[in-house]
DNA sequence: CGTCTATTTGAATGTACTCAAAAGCGGTGG
DNA sequence: CCACCGCTTTTGAGTACATTCAAATAGACG
């Protein structure tokens, strides 16, 4: 539920009023499995909520090899926020894991939003400093700690993550090969 | 200087008076070197902008390793911004490399200045945006490049900092051993 | 000058990697 | 409904890179 998401990241309740004037800013759609919602390279000038399905940012390096960035379950946004914000080409490319069903923001939407409300501006604010800080949190477990116990804190923290996405994508946003996850997995359980 | 650090991130001159406005917010300090700005666990209430020193910010895991964040030469930005935006306690220390001369706006002097000038506002949404995307892009090189290239990148792209910051700490930037970039700057050296 | 710290170097170890191939799984069409 | 095909996962063997432990050298600061 994107009203209750929303409530829970800003701490205090939206009225009625705040949040039909947000909703009708926003668009449904549907996507199938495998599809494309943002290409590398293209604009991108939307936000998007999940409400239904699964998808993953990824970016391609120098070698053709690419690296997952994100995941998004249910009640997660996701978009490439490099473009939505500085309006240059995107540095990821989103796609659907799962047919999906998604509310779109545009940028003018978000506009809107930010302006005319101000717990939607602060919810906003929070969403990217809440993306920033876990990223810089993703650096520091990446050089502090191996593989196997990063694998382990997933597990616990996104069990449905690792249920529902494949294990050659996991392995790819732990900064692993997928044969190492594989053994990786072998060793946790052999060990109990 | 802070008005063109400013005026070049917005993209836009700012006004002889909201330059005023916005420098009357902020308070200069100095500190020594080796001294703690900010103290893992402690609550940080501003931001940091270097006028003048070098500091840097890293934060100690389980095991008790220390592992570098950021580094903040003259005209960087630098605090805790989960503790600063959450008002929880910080998960970084922030430390003085050499003598610094710093301007502080403290989280009264960030929302008064969000709110009574728009052009700071964008300005901060700027910054903190432009620090997501170098933690992504951080967190994609670190997984697809090994840290020789790595390291060559950060002489090329920021050789005051490899120039002025001890090597170990480099190295600790980079996720590897001390010993480690010792290793690869010979490689790198003898191969010219 | 001497002490403390940073850097370099050496040798052995370990973890993840590549290449390669087998086994498992899911979806499609006959 | 089953057989086949493609893709994912597992396993094996050898390799590469960074790590650890240890010690020597170099530099900075008082």
């Amino acid at each position: 539920m994107i009203r209750t998401n929303i409530e829970s990241k800003i701490g205090q309740p939206l009225t009625d009023k705040e949040f039909e004037f947000f909703i009708g800013l926003m668009k449904p759609q549907t996507i199938a499995a495998r599809e494309i919602l943002i290409h590398e390279g293209d604009r991108c000038t939307n936000l998007y909520f999940v409400e239904k399905g699964a998808l993953y940012s990824y970016l391609t390096d120098d070698a053709g090899n690419a690296h997952v960035i994100q995941f998004a379950l249910e009640d997660y946004w996701i978009s490439d926020l490099y473009s939505f914000f500085s309006g240059k080409p995107a540095l990821y490319t989103v796609e659907a894991l799962e047919p999906c069903q998604l509310l779109v923001l545009s940028k003018e939407g978000f506009k809107t939003s930010c302006d005319h409300l101000p717990k939607l501006d602060r919810f906003f604010r929070v969403l990217i400093q809440a993306a920033y800080v876990n990223a810089q949190y993703r650096i520091a477990r990446t050089f502090s700690a191996e593989a196997e116990q990063r694998y382990c804190e997933l597990v616990e923290t996104h069990p449905d993550i690792v249920q529902r996405v494949p294990q050659f994508l996991i392995a790819s946003y732990l900064g692993v090969k997928p044969q190492s996850l594989s053994r990786i997995r072998k060793n946790i359980f052999e060990r109990r």
